[in-house]
DNA sequence: GATGAATGAGACTTCATTCAT
DNA sequence: TATGAATGAAGTCTCATTCAT
């Protein structure tokens, strides 16, 4: 597979599971079966090592949510399509999910690598932004409304994934729903 | 104050300002004016120590949200009310809102103490539990609605705090009201 | 029973069991009732509560070595006595014979204790001294044949005490006759 | 050297010296030119660098124990070859000596290592027990002998290294002669 | 006599990182 | 590319002891 990829995904694993407190570079060493010089061969320090990760994960996931957006749809249909695109994307990638999530709110986490990471969401800011200037969507500032969004399909992935609800094709749809609801126009 | 008080605070303080990570016990002993021993005199670790604010913050989080409830309204009002409640919470201590986000979903946290703390929020889970029975509220399970309103709550805060957006009545009226019309019934 | 009492016989009671670096003050402090003040109120620090204890006990093996001793004996009958009641002193007080062996040869104790305890066994020495010079006993140097007697003692007790071996009579009698031979002259 | 064997060399001087107490870590880590981390690196913690120690030169004494044992000669010669060959492996080791006998019922020893450890003892212990088989020795519980033999040995070569007596040939004729009557039939 | 909160030096250990091979 | 022994600063925590009450 490459060492260098090897190690980037014990990282996922590992802080998924355990937190970034209960994963030292000797543990990521051990499980990826790499030396520690080849760890340091491949990033500067176990920051760049971190930062390298969120920035391929966002990408990655920048990408999952405008899949198939170019469809002809309607608006409402887009912002339905953007939901499930992330709420699958959490859903099938639950360590993923887990590392972002613990990682955007991180004060570990650099502000230029966020805002760099940025640049993979255009097309979906874009759309709310879209949204509400053609009077689709609430007049809310364009990020808390995209927040507001996003929470709610973390909040429920998060739920799935750790089993506190069992997912069924009505309880999703409700979701959206409820989702919809909170920032469509009348 | 007490020295056992002074430790928890400034744990708070550190914490809120420079995550888990940042925050050795060496620092938390020089900037709460006691030795070493003397944490060790209150808490029997670091998590404990953790674990104890959490309890606390979670406990103090549980009556502000049910202040006023028992007040005469109607459950749309009471609905805004609790809301209100947690949200002024958040903006005025910062710093805890801070402390409760990282810790809540962190790994660091223990199942346990999650559970044990749950029953200061009994009389706010009671109230959502009866809007949906009274058919005010959506019927989804009931945690999942409480997620998805706490984090919208979670989501505006964090930026007002952040300043990453500017607090004006009309705003706070359009969230409220953002989140009102994700989990009512028509 | 006196907290003076107490802490005597816990500390006598942990470093058997636990030895000495398992055996802090504040284990003392707590399995004995006492407060932290206390034990510094009856002993000078540490080191000044287990010389204490050390002479207490040397002290109370010295009068057990020679109980009955000024009956009607015959040398030989002396030394079995001797033996015997060192034996069962040992035997009956597992726990100090524990603390007297670990600490005997700690560089945990001060020699000037150690000389100081010799007066307590001076009846004993005497009796062996005797026995040199007047033929009953091998010319040995003093002490060489008191350590290897006494070491006979302890290595049978300890086996005991391990529950290594049963103790019986006829044992006893084995044990006791091998060591007389062993220094007996013809 | 190599670093291992420096650590465990100077960790064998400091703790016949000084005793556990008065040897932390980092007196270990200056004496032998490591680093804290390269001790680590070695040995899981304290107590695995004690018990290492402790195994080896259980090994290494197992050895010394029946050097030339398969020499023509009798049982009652034997039996003076292994005394001699401990005792002169003490006399020759005088910090080992005092590091096994300080570990060897000290309750900070692990059962587990003790049994382990006996394996290297095996030639002796099957000397001793044909000696009581074909009744040159007297029938004591194997183990029971062995430790009056032993410790004979041990209490001798105790006060020459102590310096309580000087050693000559008369004196060690005497001494194992003595241990020889002690255990030998008639 | 007795208490126990408070101390702070120092114990053990972990950690990210380096560098010769 | 890859290795892993070695580093040493810094981390968490323990300990004997003090002192105001």
């Amino acid at each position: 597979m490459g060492k260098r990829q090897e190690i980037l995904d014990t990282t996922l694993e590992l802080i998924a599971e355990l937190g970034f407190n209960a994963t030292p570079m000797s543990l990521i060493i051990k499980k990826s079966n790499a030396a520690a010089g080849t760890i340091y061969h491949y990033f500067k320090n176990k920051e760049d090592l971190i930062d390298t990760l969120y920035s391929e994960l966002k990408e990655e996931m920048g990408k999952a949510i405008i899949k198939n957006i170019e469809t002809e749809l309607n608006y409402k249909e887009k912002f339905f399509l953007i939901w499930k695109n992330l709420f699958e994307f959490f859903i099938q990638n639950p360590k993923k999910f887990e590392f972002i999530e613990n990682y955007a709110n991180s004060p570990f986490v650099h502000k230029e690598i966020k805002a760099i990471n940025q640049r993979h969401y255009q097309a979906a800011i874009d759309f709310f932004q879209l949204g509400i200037r053609i009077g689709m969507l609430r007049n809310l500032p364009l990020y808390l409304l995209i927040n507001l969004i996003f929470g709610n399909v973390s909040s429920f992935a998060r739920m799935i994934i750790m089993e506190e609800i069992v997912p069924t094709d009505n309880l999703f749809f409700d979701v959206i729903q409820s989702s919809w609801d909170s920032v469509k126009v009348i």
